[in-house]
DNA sequence: CATTATAGTTAGCATAGGCTAATTTGTCAA
DNA sequence: TTGACAAATTAGCCTATGCTAACTATAATG
């Protein structure tokens, strides 16, 4: 299955628009990432073909367990990467646009090194 | 002056090399970087034209002033981000592979806040 | 029911940036 | 000089991923 930058920004998507409304549909999508219908039209088309999304028939959009799973991952990678550039005293907007991009390319490793990292940074210690 | 993470990933190699060799080829380039000479011979072509790099008549690359600038503005942030893995746990490959990556998206702002951060973890205080 | 607004799709284009195949250019040695 | 190798270029293809224009389908409203 080839996940690109592009699909993990619509799952993460879909994933966080869900925990705000109890439907999202591709509009709503669109509108969030400031793209076009006709290009969250195929995104949806190739998450759906790659089993990482249902669609129902009023078009509302739902992340099956491993799109739900791989949106998850991003989000949290997201979150964590957010929290560091905070830490270290960049804007919080900077911190969440620079994290948007980097989340993509960021490998397991280093990833959990940071996450490890920010875990004992929160439990004390350090100022 | 359109430049993107291709082009910077060009002139980094080209400004890496040069300190290893006093000739620079696109041989070389595509050597090091894994690609066709093909794909090196367009970016050549788009890197001279952008007045980044020049082409003496044997095909010897030079870095203009500014694609130089340019070349080390990431490669500081190619050895910060490493450097920063690195500290955090990481192997030094993946720490590296990581900042290959990284270097072209995190804003100005992101990455003087971790350089100031580096800078004060180097001269001691912490662990 | 007919009109209109909203949502989604289709068709086709653009750009960045890889690739292969084939050709050209340039140098060097027999 | 000529043949061979190395370097570079040209032509043209592919993919990811955005876009507009135009169309369709559905739903809501006068």
């Amino acid at each position: 299955m080839a996940l690109y930058e592009s699909g993990e920004m619509y799952l993460e998507t879909i994933y966080v628009l869900s925990q705000r409304s109890s439907a999202v549909r591709s509009v709503d999508v669109g509108e969030y990432m400031g793209f076009s219908k006709p290009s969250v039209s195929r995104a949806v088309g190739l998450l759906k073909q790659e089993g990482l999304i249902t669609v129902d028939k009023t078009g509302y959009l739902s992340l099956t367990e491993t799109g739900e799973a791989l949106a998850k991952r991003i989000y949290e990678r997201h979150t964590v990467l957010t929290g560091l550039f905070i830490n270290l005293g960049v804007n919080e907007k900077t911190a969440a646009e620079d994290a948007c991009k980097i989340e993509h390319y960021i490998s397991d490793e280093t990833f959990n090194a940071i996450k490890a990292h920010m875990k004992k940074y929160k439990n004390g210690s350090e100022a």
